[in-house]
DNA sequence: ATATTAATTGAGAACGTTCTCAAACGGAGA
DNA sequence: TCTCCGTTTGAGAACGTTCTCAATTAATAT
């Protein structure tokens, strides 16, 4: 790539000035003493010649990068872009750019990025991770996740890692959202949460959820009800579906993942199955069509998410001595009750 | 902030190795001559302390960042995020870094996000922009736009700078959407176009290639019929839409713009209003919901656009001498017809 | 053995910023 | 005129990398 880029640099606007670097970089930077004269003088030569002072060696020189990366599986879910907006917000009102990052769920991408993000010397990683365990973590790659950068989790955890980590209160959601349908008479819940090649913490907790709820009632935990599938992998997908639906064994459906829900209610129109006709349909994450469609949902605090990981990783960040102890923020759901479930006896 | 932040660098790798600077440099950057035993045991030491180059003084040295940014008004927005998908697969792949900013349609942010980035020695920028006229950007701004930066406009034009573009063909899309509800036998039609502060280039175009269908078919132009909303406005666009439908007069609705889809869907759905029976409707930009609403759409190229946009700015940023000759590309839209337009009479 | 060439090595400069240190300057008091 | 103290100023180091240049060593030819 060409590098004949050349820009003014203090040296120039001193020269311009008629001052020495040391000078301008007082004017500049706005510290120690400047007569008036030789002030004016070089606050004119940065107007005259639209100088930018270089991040990268201000960046060098303070030896930090005012930059802090977001890492995510997947930027077109609208529960990840909206705490992307909340974070680059916070981030920017404190004078600090955001790198977002997206893994498609592959942890050796993830693991990727953090390693060139400690290049960059970047100060600190909000991280929603594709691994869901620390053995899943080589040794060598051990002191990305937390030790050589200041890094607060959200949305999932990493077991077996001690890191803060600020998410919904999965467990709770799903209890509650099970316990509804098995009030309005269901037995037969399916579950579908999404994994590609794990099972993320949130499916994880959700599904405990979903069992505790079931056992509580005494309705006996069926194996055939519960899918964890890979939307990326779109003809597994809708296969897996296809079964499900044709077993015709369950009368409500519990989606884990609003990346799953259009495909499964799409596979619904397809073979005329009708909600909350034929079946109940409860989705995770409120959508701008889930309103429209009438659709029950488990709405998390997203925003709230996001807001509690950015200022605990500015926190984290102003801390000169390490933390002392972990931080793990679970905040609840709500329900929102449309017309997608339906009463049976 | 702390920055107590303590890097191995080349120099502590060339003192475990027993060898000069110059020396490990050499091994590490894979240039010139170097003894197989020294050789040997700088790698020993690189692997032993962990040794990651520091990307900002390696910027710093060959003057030019490997990185690029991509700037877009909504990253909520999916037409957006698949191409900021799209752009970074392929940075990736060459091995630079893609800084993503969220503009919010917000030209003084835009402005920001430029400087910021100029700042940061940004090798490359492309950009959807917040602007539609080069008469909005301050002459001490200008510069911003395509002289210090490599840069390629998607999406959306400014007019009067001349800088690549990589578009849709918004003009004949619009037109070929207006003239088959035409074919319908719709003769008041409505365009729903967004804006903020501003109509952007594309709905501009839109409206242009609507306006032109009419007049061949010899129906008049109504201007009640023409809407530009702030879909970030939520109460001011209910009131706009509630007071279309009241006025009855249209038997057609094209809305030009995804993030209104679902909208204008629900405040029909509120008033009882179905579609096509009392209303046809065609949007542009293909959702996951709309083949499960069964909504005829005019489908835009997304990721050939990306991956023309990227393509080109990279074609810039090697280029030593300035490009000489501007480049427009526009690419065909697709129409997905499916049940919600009907025949009248 | 000496001259010539090639391979190997290290010192140090440069990128652009910030900021310490010490020197130079100005004015007040004796 | 000289000393003293505070203000103003500039030289130059440091951040960590890359890479030129010159010096040293080894290898070959005479």
């Amino acid at each position: 790539m060409s590098n004949t880029k050349q820009n003014i640099t203090v040296k120039d606007v001193a020269a311009f000035a008629g001052v020495s670097v040391a000078t301008a970089g007082r004017v500049i930077g706005g510290y120690g003493t400047v007569s008036e004269e030789k002030k004016r003088k070089v606050l004119e030569a940065v107007k005259k010649l639209h100088f930018v002072p270089n991040a990268l060696a201000q960046s060098m020189r303070n030896r930090n990068s005012h930059s802090i990366a977001i890492i995510v599986p997947n930027i077109h879910n609208s529960f990840f872009s909206n705490i992307v907006d909340v974070a680059e917000n916070y981030a920017k009102n404190n004078d600090y750019n955001v790198i977002i990052c997206n893994t498609h769920e592959n942890p050796e991408l993830e693991m990727q990025y953090l390693e060139m993000l400690r290049a960059k010397q970047i100060d600190g990683v909000l991280l929603a991770s594709s691994l869901n365990n620390v053995a899943a973590i080589p040794d060598q790659k051990l002191n990305l996740y937390g030790i050589d950068i200041p890094m607060v989790l959200f949305d999932r955890k990493i077991n077996g890692l001690d890191l803060d980590v600020v998410e919904s209160a999965h467990y709770s959601g799903s209890y509650e959202a099970t316990k509804y349908l098995i009030e309005l008479g269901h037995k037969n819940i399916a579950a579908i949460g999404s994994a590609k090649d794990i099972i993320t913490t949130p499916v994880q907790d959700r599904i405990n959820g979903y069992k505790i709820a079931l056992s509580e009632a005494d309705i006996p935990f069926d194996e055939d009800l519960v899918f964890n599938l890979d939307w990326e992998n779109v003809d597994a997908m809708h296969k897996a579906m296809s079964r499900l639906l044709d077993m015709k064994k369950a009368t409500a459906i519990m989606i884990l993942n609003n990346s799953l829900t259009c495909s499964l209610l799409t596979e619904m129109d397809n073979k005329g199955i009708l909600f909350p006709e034929d079946i109940s349909v409860i989705s995770w994450d409120d959508e701008a069509y889930s309103s429209l469609l009438g659709i029950t949902t488990v709405e998390q605090p997203v925003r709230s998410i996001g807001q509690n990981a950015i200022q605990r990783l500015f926190q984290i960040m102003r801390e000169t001595n390490i933390s002392n102890e972990q931080l793990n923020i679970a905040l609840n759901t709500h329900m929102i009750i449309r017309k997608s479930c339906r009463k049976i006896n």
